[in-house]
DNA sequence: TGAAATGTTGGGGCG
DNA sequence: ACGCCCCAACATTTC
């Protein structure tokens, strides 16, 4: 069985009731599900369930479970002003859901289709026990997976024209409506009655925050952010700089739609062009594990599956903890430890580290950015983390090896970003700050920085390990050669 | 959305 | 005045 795809509007007869069950769109405007659900029923009810499926294997302080706690309260919050509420549910979807509908008497569940495998087995067997009555319809991109081909009707594999083929397929007044949900629909509940529900319920604490949660935060963000569209080709790249959008946590949990960013970015025009790619980099890479499920397993090309990396244990470990003696390296990971959110530009710093200096498998570096990130995206993350390995589509590692040092001058020339978050050498000068090893014992005791003691020194030589990263992913993509 | 090596050019110092 | 060298800046090639 197979969940049906199409466009925005699908003609359907209307109902009496209808349950609208939010997942990653935790906002009630600009919302796919919810117009839907109040376009075709007379009453609907906003339901959300913590999956206990997904929970279960997150540790008790979890941030996202926080900003999913708070993004949900601002969801409640409009719902009261039409005398509506939130449900909020704590279990198996795949039993919960009808049991909703039993209890609501409900005609008709709306939802908005996920592509990540694990979300399509749960809807699968959600639409087996419901049938008819479960619909889903599109709101998490643009361009659904598989939608966008070549002219031989192939998917892509090369973001450059996927890119291209993206942006020829977008008329953005039909592909980013805005659908604005008919609140009157709402069913009225009596306030007192409806079931309150709380993190020590679910059994999770409540944790600091570094952005404003919910849809009041990712408007406010992206109002705060598009007059500087225009300079983010240009600033994008500095860590120390505020030269990013900031969304991505907004979009993975859909506090915003990914409509109102690309209207946003098409009213930027030309200009616009290259955040609007950052967005398409998204689409491609859904579509790419869509049309290739084995990524998640292992390589995109699966040659480089048998690739042993010979890296240890205790290196990995001082990766996580930011104590590789690299600054630009730890300082990036202390900010992922600390945050739950790392610069674009740190990401593939410390990727192609991890992988290329440390030799460490990919899939080590991509389940700690899992567990870590805030935006962490199963489909972006993993793509990602092929691309720093090389294991991706286009496999030459010389194109994927940064100096971690000359990385840091050029995006972090004054080391204010790892002055930041290592404060052991805050009073280095800019010149030893991205290589302290470099510093002259005087210069390293003037700032106090005692190298092996209250710094590491460089776990790994960058110019050694460079070449063995080579002579390994060739060795890989050589056998290839010969089975093929 | 590299890095390093190699090649080219042009200005200035200097014999 | 001239040629030579040095070297920085930039461009091109290679891995």
């Amino acid at each position: 069985m197979t969940l049906e795809l199409g466009t925005y509007s699908k003609g359907m007869s209307r109902v009496k009731r209808a349950l609208c069950w939010i997942r990653r769109d935790l906002r009630t405007s600009d919302h796919a599900a919810l117009h839907y659900a109040c376009e075709h029923a007379e009453e609907v009810q906003v339901v959300f369930i913590f999956d206990s499926n997904i929970l279960a294997s997150l540790p008790k302080d979890d941030r996202r479970v926080t900003f999913i706690h708070k993004s949900l309260q601002q969801v409640d919050e409009v719902l009261r002003e039409h005398d509506a509420a939130l449900w909020v549910r704590h279990g198996d979807p795949m039993v919960l859901i009808p049991e909703l509908v039993e209890e609501f008497a409900a005609d008709l569940v709306v939802t908005a289709r996920d592509y990540e495998p694990y979300a399509r087995s749960r809807d699968i067997a959600v639409k087996k026990a419901l049938g008819d009555r479960f619909r889903t319809v599109q709101d998490t991109v643009i361009h659904e997976p598989g939608v966008v081909l070549s002219q031989s009707g192939t998917p892509f594999r090369v973001f450059t024209p996927f890119s291209r083929a993206w942006k020829k397929l977008t008329d953005v007044r039909r592909e980013a409506p805005m659908l604005t949900p008919d609140l009157s629909k709402l069913l009225k509940l009596d306030p007192r009655r409806v079931p309150t529900w709380s993190l020590t319920n679910l059994g999770f604490s409540e944790t600091e925050l570094w952005l404003e949660p919910g849809q009041n935060g990712a408007i406010a963000r992206l109002n705060e952010f598009q007059p500087k569209i225009r300079e983010y080709e240009e600033a994008r790249n500095f860590p120390s700089k505020p030269g990013t959008s900031g969304m991505s946590v907004h979009l993975r949990f859909g506090t915003v739609s990914v409509r109102e960013m690309v209207r946003r970015a098409y009213e930027v025009g030309d200009e616009g062009e290259k955040w609007l790619n950052e967005l398409i980099w998204r689409e491609f890479y859904q579509d790419l594990l869509w049309n290739n499920p084995h990524v998640v397993k292992g390589t995109f090309q699966p040659q480089f599956d048998k690739l042993e990396w010979p890296g240890k244990p205790e290196h990995f470990e001082a990766w996580c903890q930011g104590q590789t003696g690299y600054p630009i390296v730890d300082a990036a990971m202390r900010c992922l430890n600390a945050t739950g959110w790392m610069h674009n530009r740190l990401r593939m710093i410390v990727a192609s580290f991890l992988t290329k200096d440390l030799l460490i498998d990919w899939k080590l570096g991509e389940s700690y950015f899992a567990e870590k990130l805030l935006d962490f995206e199963l489909a972006s993350n993993n793509g990602g983390w092929q691309w720093a390995a090389s294991t991706g589509a286009d496999a030459q590692p010389y194109f994927r090896i940064f100096n971690p040092a000359l990385q840091s001058e050029r995006f972090d020339a004054d080391g204010e970003f790892i002055r930041e978050w290592i404060p052991e050498l805050k009073d280095l000068p800019a010149k030893y700050i991205h290589a302290p090893a470099t510093a002259s014992s005087f210069d390293l005791s003037a700032a106090e920085v005692s190298l092996g003691e209250n710094y590491p020194r460089p776990i790994v030589d960058h110019g050694a390990q460079k070449e063995k990263a080579i002579a390994l992913l060739a060795s890989a993509a050589k056998r290839e050669h010969k089975s093929a």
